[in-house]
DNA sequence: TTGACTCTGTACGCTTGCGCACATACAAGC
DNA sequence: GCTTGTATGTGCGCAAGCGTACAGAGTCAA
């Protein structure tokens, strides 16, 4: 049920935890499947559930002045959605929204707070995690501010490869622009230097990575910072 | 002593505990001076000390590809630096710098750790702040990628008085550009317009907000939210 | 007074990215 | 087949901001 092929607990948060710990807390888990474009959560909505990726990917988006939008933050099988429960808020100041499908452990927010209440490990685990994540923000905050397009676009399909854990993802390049805060045309143009070096393809949304080392080395700085910040997760 | 003037408690995180409880961890509190310039801690640093902000103006920095810095926090009366202790880590991933001279509360790192475990009523407040900040880095990168700078200075300007209760402070431009992640000269031409329209005036990095009224007019709106999370606390 | 230093104003060419518009290509359904 | 919709490629003029350089103006100390 909350275990993938091999037995083992796939998010690596809950995987933390001691398995007494884990085992009280599975019983609180429900596996839901999470599709491409689902938004989890709105800014200022209440938090009714949070979530725990398997194999799924969660991009977390500041909006701004309605129409823009960025991405600030990106969960997967390292993490968790709904952080602000755990620091005694109800609500998100952004949007957790579906960005790679796949499956995830869900727990309402009642259990949440209650389990967290319970359990010092489970606390523990997501308040590292709440520093990761915050480093996470702050670096991208940097990012956008110094880096060009392509190296930001190189950082995020490397970042997206991580947690997906494969080298192809379905993504369009208007989407993108709405990650990385540009134009959809920007990204074409950064996308299309990529290819001509071979360091990805792509057709009609489907990406892929074709020379991962090269596109390390055409991601800027903060892509290695993630990975340091990942590996310890 | 660490009670200002009217004999309240000046930093409201601390003011929002019960008397109580601030009564025990006041006895751990030592009153220090924060010089304009004084790091508090280096990202990657071991934090010594949490502060707790009085009258006193701490900016939170990301720094990339060791030249240029983007500050992403903002922390005043209403906050306390060294969140990361609060989250079970013992490293910053931001420098603290004083940017408003004053005083602030001072308390151990070990201190602060045992007096969380001993204070529900503190760790909730950590938390509460801690969400509040986690906002405030988001809205930074989002307004840092969408703004352009005459806004954002006017905000920058904005949130400074709030948090020093003046209209009036000590930054240069070189200053300025190193916290908005621009050149100095691009602060100056900012400035220079906002000065036109007598929406502020200054000199060799005395500033003074003329027209506060018409610089929120002149702002992104950044500052409206920040104004939002800041009336919070 | 003079010199050294700091802070601010201005200029110039350049790059990045924007907004917009339009052209092509691929896919799916009738 | 053809049509419709979606995804990508390209071109244009424009604005914001960059890097750099230099000039004036205020401040301080010798």
């Amino acid at each position: 049920m909350k275990i993938n092929n091999l037995g083992a607990i796939a998010n690596r948060l809950l995987a933390a935890l001691p398995r007494a710990e884990y085992l009280r807390i599975e019983t609180r888990l429900q596996q839901v499947k999470l599709a491409f474009g689902d938004v989890l959560c709105e800014p200022g909505d209440v938090i009714k559930h949070i979530y725990f990726p398997n194999d799924s990917l969660v991009s977390l988006l500041t909006l701004v002045d309605d129409h823009m939008a960025l991405e600030v933050g990106m969960v997967g099988r390292e993490g968790m959605v709904g952080i602000p429960l755990a620091l005694g808020m109800d609500a998100s100041p952004v949007r957790a929204l579906v960005q790679g499908a796949g499956t995830a452990m869900r727990m309402t927010a009642a259990h949440f707070r209650k389990e967290l209440q319970n359990s010092l490990h489970l606390q523990h685990q997501v308040h590292l995690y709440t520093y990761a994540l915050m480093g996470q923000v702050a670096q991208s905050a940097a990012c956008n501010r110094f880096h060009v397009i392509e190296a930001r676009l190189a950082r995020w399909l490397l970042m997206t490869r991580d947690r997906v854990g494969s080298n192809s993802f379905h993504l369009t390049h208007e989407f993108l622009g709405h990650m990385l805060g540009v134009r959809r045309v920007g990204v074409t143009k950064a996308a299309n230097t990529l290819k001509n070096h071979d360091l990805i393809e792509y057709s009609r949304g489907n990406i892929v990575i074709l020379n991962g080392r090269a596109l390390e080395a055409a991601s800027c700085s903060c892509y290695q910072l993630d990975k340091d910040r990942y590996g310890q997760r």
